[in-house]
DNA sequence: AGAAACATGTAATCGGTTACATGATTAT
DNA sequence: ATAATCATGTAACCGATTACATGTTTCT
């Protein structure tokens, strides 16, 4: 989804800041599943105002800079209606963890192990973290998304303790033979 | 992970082509969580060339361009090896569908229902693609992987379909009012 | 007849990240 | 003291996608 639908999304809600949207996504279930650094929504916002689909009051700020509170123009509004009634773009999971996975085999049983146990423990505080946020709730939407992302990493970090055994078995014993065998059981 | 890192250690498994490599990723369990365009494949190879890290033979066709089978040279072997003990950047699981989701008070019901629908259907039809490849092992690390992508859809369709009433069930209720009442009952 | 698979490559474009600039306030 | 939070914005850069170019063979 591209940044200029996140901010009119967000907008819709509720009048927000730039920084805002940014806490947002950071902090929020939301942020499990898209992604907007500042250089993407200043200028998004920027461009949203040209466009006339936002518009901003300034709040004077004591040492800071002003901020400005977007809220949504009804262009803006009917903008965002139509952009949630298009087609759908795939789900993208990318995942460099897999991909080192990919490679268990040839990877050190040390290492592996390291990075499952880290991977399951990073799980677990994510987990641990919507949760919390979860208890407040927003809404049916934001709910069910929040639960999705809970059911989705759950699952990834059950399979991975209930799995790691097929990964870190084999070649491992092995490696784990006598040195004076190393030579020969490696070999092939 | 970046283009040239996926190229080496798809041809640390086997010599193959451009081509094959992005087949690999396109049908393959690895391309769920790994993905690559042709426009970013082929030069990736060149360069990888150029530094020494891959070699190729061509295989003269007929009718077709001459294939270019690649394989790691030491160096390149040496390259990949260090890349995987490099540290994992975050999984990225962007989803669109779920932004839309976040929204589901603001969606009409047939729109709503539909969206799930086909999102189970899909989520059904990759589970089986996946497991028709699956069934030919080939080797721990990929089998453990497309374990991973199966646990992880399987968890997302099961939640969707066990939880879509929480989105699909009160506002829509009374949009289904008789007519004579949606101006009030709409009204706030 | 037409679509899909096979096969490589280039160029334009693009959306977005990273880093930089600035600087007070508040929490550790 | 030091880090983090609040707050906006610009510019350089970058990796990658999309579209185009070319052309045969095989499947439907």
């Amino acid at each position: 989804m591209d940044v200029r639908t996140v901010c009119l999304g967000l907008l819709s809600e509720a009048d927000r800041s730039g920084y805002e949207i940014k806490k947002l996504l950071e902090d929020g279930p939301l942020g499990n599943f898209v992604e907007a650094s500042f250089g993407a929504i200043y200028p998004a916002l920027t461009r949203l105002t040209e466009d006339g689909l936002v518009e901003f009051r300034t709040e004077v700020q004591d040492g800071r800079p002003d901020k400005k509170t977007y809220s949504l123009t009804p262009a803006g509004r009917e903008t965002f209606r139509k952009a949630l009634a298009e087609p759908i773009s795939p789900d993208r999971f990318r995942s460099d963890f897999l991909f080192v996975l990919w490679f268990a085999e040839t990877l050190e049983a040390d290492y592996l192990s390291e990075i499952l146990d880290h991977r399951i423990a990073e799980f677990e505080a994510k987990i641990a973290r919507i949760k919390s946020e979860h208890d407040r709730p927003e809404g049916p939407g934001p709910a069910f998304v929040a639960g999705q992302a809970i059911a989705i990493i759950t699952a990834a970090k059950t399979y991975l303790e209930e799995n790691r055994h097929l990964i870190e078995a084999d070649s491992r014993t092995r490696i784990k033979t006598p040195r004076s065998f190393d030579a020969t059981v490696l070999g092939d």
